[in-house]
DNA sequence: ATGAAAGCGCTAACAG
DNA sequence: CTGTTAGCGCTTTCAT
């Protein structure tokens, strides 16, 4: 039964019914009794406003899209639940797209979400757009958040860590133990996001009047094979590091993989430090030395920058930076003397 | 623009335009040449149908929702991922819903849900839903199926884990071993799923011919807390087990943490077998015993059912039912002899 | 305080 | 092969 059905039963225009359903009683000054009358008559047929018709009407969806590229990624898997959560409270859907690290996929999806004329889009992306999509996401019929990178070539409103400065933390941390040798297990290193952290990485090496010489960086991609083969590559390298960050979130589980492979104990052969705080990083032998991203007030500051837009039609596109949180525990120490 | 503005452009009829982007050009004989032409000025303006306005026409909205207790526990993100991928291609969107483990959180969705006129409904439950819910969902306006666990009371197409067996499969690995004395941490014992895991462990028990008192069990909901203090009376128990078996998918969280402040070493102290295999899994030291649901096939039968019910009328719900393949690696031994 | 009616964008039945 | 048109369910302006 639709709202019009339920007028006619009550002997009540569907207008009347449509501004009590969609909470206008007040505004319209609708009797109490009527409003009685029609919730209640509502509640015993199981009548809700289309969400369809209304959408048609009102020209907006009440969906916003969340593109990622990895919902199994716990950093992304966690970012979703709270996106999803606060929007959910404003009563907007959320539409989940999963482009699994693909940059066809993922420009494959934004094209469908583009289409689909949804209220809003929060991307996390992988790679670069076509220039074709890209022109289309620059003039967007909907307000556009990303989220932990940029998609390249776009302005729109950002949402990251300051990973400039996540990798020289993690990066200054293997110093001051006394290490001299470092490797990066890096995730794309086509990525804004991990050119910033090795970058800052770097940082960290110039501070400390290293030569850059003793700092190596191994990896091509987010996925397993790639972490494991740069994981070897770092550790056959000819002096093999006696730190690695991991600068990916995925890294890490290439680098455990490898190093069971060749039969080394962290941290007594190797130091580790681990972008992204994982639910199991302090379960583990040894605990693992942590990046953490503050995965809650990024989701916040998403939301709030997309409801912004979606309320006001200002074109401000802000980029928001938040800084990463070292966690130290086992898998770090002073590197042994030779 | 839309499509009816692009048939002014073209001095067509909004009908052909709409054949021709709906991919019905065939079926209407729409001649080679205004295809041709309606798809380039397509192309061009960038216009494709709305889908709020085809779906009000056709009673279908082009979603499903997709309701998980946790999005952060990686069984439910693989079993996302895999679903969102088979349905975006045969043109369908996916709404993401975390009910937090919370069936009040769930109730409020699936009534979100429902009134949203979705195409069809996937849910994954965490507890039983009020009468009034319950009877909406039995006579659903859309296709229901479903995963992991029945919601209690309802009939509904499912797609789950043969439990009982997998229960048995651990605990028939542990008592192999020679472990006498086996605990079980157990998720929400109201759920029909650890009850039947928990059963599968007492035929075990039954087959070996040792007595069920050897046999405890704690836990009370999937919270990490719960899991830490079930943990904690687990390996508190007066005759503490040699064996533990993890039921629920995020116990193992709470075990790791247990074990680490009891300074136990697992397997010399403990043998362990975890419900579900983690990405994590194999890496950690000792890597772990798990046992694996088949999470792609179990998706891929998720969306399966579902079409089926979207497309043909049938009224049959069938009960489908995967084996757990346990993943023999070393955090199980034989228990020292005492 | 409420009703009548237009129209959002689309598809499908019907007409030719 | 293509056009015309009704109507999906709703909200909102206008009218009273």
């Amino acid at each position: 039964m639709n709202i019009s059905e339920l007028a006619n039963e009550l002997g009540v225009a569907v207008s009347t019914v449509s501004r009590v359903l969609s909470g206008n009683a007040e505004k319209y000054r609708i009797s109490q009794k009527t409003v009685a009358r029609v919730q209640q008559a509502a509640e015993k047929f199981h009548v809700t406003p289309d969400p369809l018709g209304a959408g048609l009407r009102r020209g907006k969806s009440g969906i916003v899209g969340l593109l990622v590229p990895d919902i199994t990624n716990s950093f992304f898997s966690q970012l979703a639940r709270a996106i999803e959560l606060r929007l959910r409270s404003s009563g907007v859907a959320v539409q989940l797209c999963d482009s699994a690290e693909d940059p066809d996929t993922e420009t494959a999806l934004l094209e469908k979400m583009l289409g689909r004329r949804l209220d809003g889009l929060i991307i996390a992306p992988v790679g670069m757009s076509s220039p074709a999509l890209l022109e289309k996401l620059r003039n967007p019929t909907m307000p556009i958040v990303m989220v932990d990178r940029p998609l390249p070539g776009l302005d729109s409103a950002l949402v990251a860590l300051d990973n400039r400065s996540a990798g020289q933390k993690a990066a200054t941390h293997l110093l001051e133990k006394g290490h001299k040798k470092l490797g990066c297990l890096r995730g794309d290193p086509g990525s804004e996001s991990d050119q910033d952290r090795f970058a800052g990485v770097e940082d960290a090496f110039r501070e400390f009047n290293i030569d850059p010489q003793s700092l190596i960086s191994e990896g091509g991609s987010y996925s397993r094979e790639q972490s494991v083969a740069a994981a070897r590559a770092l550790l056959s390298a000819p002096e093999r590091p006696t730190g690695i960050i991991t600068l990916s979130g995925q890294g890490i589980l290439g680098l455990l993989e490898t190093v069971r492979a060749f039969e080394l104990k962290i941290p007594a052969d190797l130091s580790v430090v681990a972008f992204d705080e994982q639910p199991w990083s302090p379960l583990i032998e040894p605990p693992l030395t942590t990046i953490a991203q503050p995965v809650d007030e990024m989701a916040r500051k998403v939301v709030q920058i997309l409801e912004q837009k979606l309320n006001t039609d200002t074109a401000l596109e802000p980029r928001e930076v938040f800084a990463a949180e070292l966690i130290g525990r086992s898998s770090v120490t002073s590197p042994r003397e030779k």
